[in-house]
DNA sequence: ACAAGCATACCGACTGGTCGGTCAGGTCGG
DNA sequence: CCGACCTGACCGACCAGTCGGTATGCTTGT
């Protein structure tokens, strides 16, 4: 009868997608749990059954972020080509893929530090390494001398994933500016700014 | 007794302060009035002798801190100067600015989606006015051919200060760099991605 | 082939507790 | 004795999470 694989879509993960949105809408706090069940169209036991709590669902949500980053990061930083190129592809990408899962990075930013201090730190430690990969793509475009190297690059990073998280701010799809239009220009100035001297 | 001017501290600035750490330690909906009143060493009549609501104690943080810095930005905007560094001395403020006053920084981008919509209208309309006499510098260098023109000003904007507010997630005082070498190397960072281009 | 046994999926009333906000009243300087 | 300042008990709303129960269908022994 192939059931658990398609009868409409399954109720899990409509309560992952219907979470995100009222988290991204509302944030964590400000959602209750028979909100997110009212949306998805089933009871809180349904909810309790899939996720251990209110943070487990959340965490879930970051977890699926997380993982599609880090892959795509991977893809593009593995790649072969120069350094320059390969660091302007992995940001311009980011925050393409930013700009499509806009729900998913409000929640991110603005209801990270709701969760509890052990999967915060595990949260906190998996978008270190994350950061830390794209680190590394500065540091190496800096040894080879096509960065400048006056500037920490760690702090780079932060100044440009700084720049992306806020893009679910001020971004409206629908604006002067579509999602590869900005992420052409943020890669750009990412990598202006890195220009080496002279 | 000098009452309503200086006996300590006055409650209500106590009570202000106390708020703001809070605030910006677990975010405004964990954080109960009670626990603002305990910290303030007061009650909650007094709370709301001062304030009409929690949304309101939230409004009053916002507004010290947008008067704060748009003063300060109008400062170094009408300054005299090539506009190059009229910009460079804005920005490198503003940073420094940030890290000095962290808290107020965490609680505006965390829980600034929480105030009533009322409220909410009014304090994005304020910092929209800031944004854009900070992005008017920018044109005026671009009309003058002194920053690249292939980029919209806006969301150059956009784009420096969401590194700005992100400062509040990943910077700590006592960390490798201070608030003032933040701030030139940021600036820095800005300047150098409107250079014009050959 | 069939029933007993069991796992999965889901329901919804209920509980213990927290929260923002109110209010009647006390205190004290001018 | 008034009004500004402040107290602390209290209220109604709401919330995350629990629990006893139902329905369905797969597995397995015979």
């Amino acid at each position: 009868m192939a059931r658990g694989a398609a009868t409409e879509e399954p109720v899990r993960q409509r309560l992952l997608t219907e979470a995100t949105r009222l988290f991204a809408e509302r944030g964590f706090e400000s959602t209750s749990v028979q909100e997110i069940v009212a949306a998805a169209g089933v009871t809180k036991g349904a909810m309790y059954h899939y996720f251990a709590s209110k943070d487990d669902l959340l965490h879930e949500i970051y977890g699926r972020v997380l993982r599609m980053q880090m892959e795509r990061l991977t893809t593009f930083a593995d790649a072969s080509g120069p350094i320059a190129e390969r660091l302007h592809a992995a940001a311009r990408d980011v925050v393409m893929t930013t700009v499509e899962n806009l729900d998913d990075s409000k929640v991110f930013f603005r209801s990270m530090h709701q969760l509890s201090p052990e999967v915060y730190k595990i949260v906190r430690a998996d978008r270190r390494r994350y950061h830390e990969r794209f680190r590394d793509l500065v540091i190496e475009g800096q040894r080879g001398g096509v960065f400048r190297g006056d500037v920490p690059a760690e702090m780079v990073v932060d100044f440009f994933f700084g720049a992306v998280h806020h893009l679910g701010t001020w971004y409206h799809p629908g604006g002067p500016l579509t999602g590869p239009e900005i992420g052409r220009h943020f890669a750009d100035l990412l990598l202006r700014s890195l220009a080496p001297v002279g």
